[in-house]
DNA sequence: TCCCGAATCTTGTCATTGACAAGATTGCGG
DNA sequence: CCGCAATCTTGTCAATGACAAGATTCGGGA
C-alpha cells in the first residue's frame, strides 16, 4: 500500500472502523489497539482520537452501527419496515398472512445470518464493558433492534405465553449465533451449514411435530 | 486490610483468581490487569507470573474452572453424574422416568442459574480470544460441559429431530443467560426473576400448548 | 476572491501495563 | 540438616491509552 502523502486522510473514520472490524473478525476483540489501527491506516498514533475520543468511543461506534445493521437486516424486504411478514420464507401457512411463529422464525434466521455475516459487529454489540454504556446513540440503536422482536408477536409483548415466545426466539437466535461463532456448536455437530442447523433448532420452537391448536 | 509480612503468600493463586472474578463481575473483563490484581493481593507485580505464566494463563484458568463448575451444576443430585434425571424438578411425567424434554428443560434451568450465580466465570468461558485456545485442560473442560447436553437426549445426539432439540436447548439457555447478563432482556420485560422468565421461554420448547405425540 | 476558523491531523509526554530477566527467600523432602 | 524447587521481589523495556500543544488545510462567509 502506497504511503499516504496528503495531510488530510479523507475518510479516516470509516477506514479505522473497517480496520477494527477486520481485526476483530480475525483475532477477537482483545487484539484491538488504537495505535495498531492508526498504523494500519497510515496515520499518527493520535489521529483516531479526533474521530472517536478514546477506545471506548471506537467500540461504541461499532456497536451502534451493528445494532442498526441488525435492525435493517430484520426489516429488509418488508413494507414500512415492520418485519419480514410479506415474502418471508418460513414454515407458515400459505394464505399470505404469516403466522406469528413463522415471523419469529424468520427473524431468528435473519439474526443468525447477521451474526455470521458481521462477526465483528456481533462480538462488540453486547460488550457494554467496552463501550460508553450511557451513549444515547447506543441506547437508541439497542432499543431499535430489540423492539423488532417484541413487535413481531400479535397481541403485543405482554400477551399470555407470547412473552415466552419472544424470550425463546431471541434467546435461541442469540445463543445459537454466539455458540456457533465461538466454536462450541460446530464442534458437536457435523459439517452442515450453520443456517441449516439453526433451522433445525428453530423448528423445535415454531414447527413442532404436532401442529399447535388454532389461535 | 493489614499488609502481608511473610514472603510466601500461602494461597496466592486462589486469591488472584477470586480477585479477578470479583472485578469481572463488577466491571467486566476489560477491567482486569495482572498488576492490579497483584496490588489487590498485596504482592509484587511479577508474583502472578509464577502461577499463571501470563494474562492468557489467568483467563484460561478461570475458563477451565467455569466449565467444570457448570458440568458439576448440571450433574448435581444425580446418580453416576449422568444428568438431572432422578429428583429433577420439571414439567415431566410423574412416573419417575423423566421425559427427555423435561431433562433438557432442567439442564437449561441449571445452565441459566449457573450463569447468574457465576457471572465472571460465564463471561470468560466463551472468550477464546482471551485464553490459550490450545490448552488441553480447557479443551477437556469444554468437552465435559458440552457433552452433558448431548447425552441427555435418548437415541444419541444424531437421532431424527433430537439434534434440533439439543441445539435449541443449548442455544436458548446460553442465549437467555448472555442476554440477561448483558441487560437486553431485563430491559424489555418486567421485574420478575430471570429464572421465571427463562422457564417461560423453556416451556415454549418443552411444554407446548398441545402435548407432543407419544414417543 | 480572500480570510478565518473549525476540522483534521502530527509530535511529544507521562503513567500504566505485560512480559521477561536476574536475584532473594523459604518451605519441604530426602 | 541441607539442598533445591517453589515462590516470591526488584528492575527493565516496549507498547499502549490518554492528553497536550502545535501544524495543516479545507470550506464557508464576507
Amino acid at each position: 500500500m502506497a504511503a499516504r502523502t496528503a495531510y488530510h486522510h479523507g475518510d479516516l473514520r470509516r477506514t479505522l472502523l473497517d480496520a477494527a472490524l477486520d481485526l476483530i473478525a480475525e483475532q477477537g476483540v482483545a487484539a484491538v489497539s488504537l495505535r495498531g489501527l492508526a498504523r494500519r491506516a497510515g496515520v499518527s498514533h493520535a489521529a483516531p482520537a479526533h474521530h472517536f475520543t478514546d477506545k471506548a468511543g471506537l467500540f461504541t461506534a461499532i456497536a451502534v452501527e451493528g445494532h442498526h445493521l441488525l435492525a435493517d437486516a430484520m426489516t429488509a424486504g418488508t413494507a414500512a419496515g415492520g418485519g419480514p411478514g410479506h415474502g418471508a420464507r418460513g414454515a407458515g401457512d400459505g394464505d399470505g398472512t404469516d403466522a406469528p411463529a413463522a415471523v419469529l422464525r424468520e427473524l431468528g434466521v435473519r439474526y443468525v445470518r447477521f451474526a455470521l455475516d458481521h462477526p465483528a459487529h456481533f462480538d462488540v454489540m453486547f460488550r457494554l464493558d467496552l463501550c460508553r454504556a450511557d451513549d444515547p446513540g447506543l441506547a437508541a440503536a439497542r432499543e431499535r433492534s430489540g423492539a423488532l422482536l417484541n413487535s413481531a408477536v400479535p397481541g403485543g409483548p405482554h400477551g399470555p405465553r407470547r412473552r415466552g415466545y419472544v424470550l425463546a426466539a431471541w434467546s435461541v437466535a442469540h445463543g445459537f449465533a454466539t455458540l456457533w461463532r465461538e466454536g462450541s456448536l460446530a464442534r458437536s455437530v457435523g459439517d452442515g451449514t450453520p443456517e441449516n442447523y439453526f433451522e433445525e433448532a428453530a423448528d423445535v420452537l415454531f414447527a413442532p411435530a404436532d401442529p399447535p391448536a388454532a389461535g
